[in-house]
DNA sequence: CACGATACCGAATGACCGTTCGAAGTTCGA
DNA sequence: TCGAACTTCGAACGGTCATTCGGTATCGTG
């Protein structure tokens, strides 16, 4: 693997290629799965040579991580932003999962690769950062399950799993152009959450 | 790969081997995942050599559409057996969720291959069967949604995304000897759905 | 233009893995 | 107990694939 450029204008190129091939690898794992897919395949995508991937990429398990953070970490970035104002924890709730769907659906591939590698994730000794970013993401949701007002109809431990559930489920079904919008979807999730 | 023996009490040892094959293989590709499993390790955790297994099945993937069906058959045929039972659209809904999350948390290996996989599944040309027994099911599913009385406080197809999210995500979470049983974790979500 | 830094090529390598198959062991039924 | 059916073994095969690396083309810069 290359070391990242050192003069600003070329490092500026270079980011902007690696960052392609995340995306473009997203996209074929996501269609033919992980394991399936080999590093000639990938190359193949993006019109370049197998042996020129590991310019920017230590191996194919990098390119792994890197897709996964680059599904978790700007979500945690705005869902934390978003949760330092001070607004009704309904309000919050209802802009949270408007976020968390318009991020998932917009990364859809990264979402499903995601979900596909779950095994690695959960076992891996160089994914703790992931795993750490998912926990912290979900430890946010339920922060904020547990400030809502009321009673609740139903325990809130099982609220949040039912969230996640629901919003992470989305990636699969999810088309561009199909009826419902990202919104009209993220609130229809919400209002299921607090019983209409 | 063996013919399935013709003596009666050799075809009975035969085929409870085999299922055991399966649940074991379920289980280690839930884990390690089923491309990096070997047919070497899963034999390791059988006791028996890697050959050995061909003696089951015809090879991996057979095994994986094994795992497959015996996640989506016997519930496919108890949610049918189900529905043409003469009763309120609303309890048969509870009583539904309730089966299936019980089937969830019974087979969860078994449904975290199947979600892992999905990408084989949707694409494989040997899929199709697998491919239509889930069709089938959302359909069930969807048919019972639309029979259920009054006005919708949310829109019906939403509800059955929703719906198969929260039941299929309880695969990642549900411990045996968590807080809530399958039924309460049922209950919950169909309360969930009809606004409590 | 010229030079160094960067980007990519592509053949070679070494390891791994699913699958085969003939032989050996075991079990069943008569 | 004997033979046939069945089960398992385990070494060998063939193929695939991630990764390496020395060389070549391209690009930015002075």
């Amino acid at each position: 693997m290359a070391t990242r450029p050192t003069r600003p204008a070329l490092r500026e190129r270079y980011d902007r290629r690696r960052q392609g091939v995340v995306v473009e690898a997203a996209r074929v794992f996501a269609a033919r799965g992980y394991d399936q897919t080999t590093m000639q395949q990938l190359a193949d995508e993006l019109g370049i040579a197998a042996g020129g991937l590991y310019h920017y990429f230590g191996g194919k398990e990098q390119l792994l991580i890197a897709i996964c953070d680059e599904l978790m970490d700007p979500l945690l970035d705005r869902a934390q932003e978003l949760l330092e104002q001070d607004a009704p924890p309904e309000a919050q709730l209802r802009a949270l999962v408007r976020l968390w769907v318009a991020h998932v659906v917009a990364h859809r591939d990264h979402m499903l690769v995601f979900q596909q590698e779950r095994h690695v994730i959960e076992h891996g000794d160089q994914w703790r950062g992931v795993r750490d970013s998912r926990k912290r993401f979900e430890r946010l949701v339920e922060g904020l399950l547990d400030r809502l007002d009321g009673e609740p109809g139903i325990d809130r431990r099982l609220a949040l799993s039912a969230l996640l559930g629901m919003v992470n489920h989305t990636a699969q079904w999810y088309r561009p152009r199909g009826r419902l919008s990202p919104e009209q979807i993220a609130d229809g999730y919400t209002d299921l959450l607090l019983g209409r």
